[in-house]
DNA sequence: GGCATACATTGACAAACATCAATGTATGCG
DNA sequence: CGCATACATTGATGTTTGTCAATGTATGCC
């Protein structure tokens, strides 16, 4: 592994692993429609607005979840082929 | 999923989650016998010495590496569980 | 025993991070 | 326009983290 696919990789398990985040995406992907507000994330994860807002930006930014703007509210999706692809390139070589 | 278990996940992703143990992992995989000591690996890196067996630590604690000391030599080995069971907690239900 | 080798541990320090309060921005409604 | 709602951004703070130099421990060899 090259040093920048090692930096790359880092990069998306650097946001995933973190606990708050973990359970962000999880409740994200068991909302219904797949999708959920920031207001739908603060009272299970129980932090402030800004925090979640905060979290949710890095999944966003290292493409864990996607944004959309829909009026007043900001929805997130789960990327699923993000978490596909860090499970694969982690999955060793033995497995499979 | 639950506060604990989005701990327990969470702490083995952050052992991995950082480029130079990324490639640690990846090195000690690819090597003869896979197993590798800390001298094999302070080179390729390009870290200190005890840098690199501070890394190795992180690794080892969190289930990713084993450690065997044979002689003057400490022998580091994947575990590939590890690897397999955060890859499939990662892998998003729709996937499969 | 004495010395070299292989590795771990300690201490220190700068950088990154998680969190919140306060504030800013934008949308919808009357 | 004016106000409330939903969310983002900024600033500040305590904690964690990656790194190295210095030192400690243990093994093997003479």
């Amino acid at each position: 592994m090259t040093v920048p696919e090692a930096e790359s990789l880092a990069a998306v398990l650097k946001a995933v692993a973190e606990p708050t985040r973990l359970r962000l995406v999880s409740l994200v992907a068991a909302h219904a429609n797949a999708e959920a507000c920031v207001c739908d994330l603060t009272e299970p994860v129980g932090l402030s607005q800004p925090t979640v807002s905060h979290h949710l930006k890095i999944l966003v930014d290292a493409g864990v979840l996607e944004r959309e703007q829909r009026g007043k509210w900001a929805y997130y999706r789960l990327v699923p082929e993000t978490l596909t692809s860090i499970s694969q390139l982690l999955t060793p070589p033995t497995a499979t």
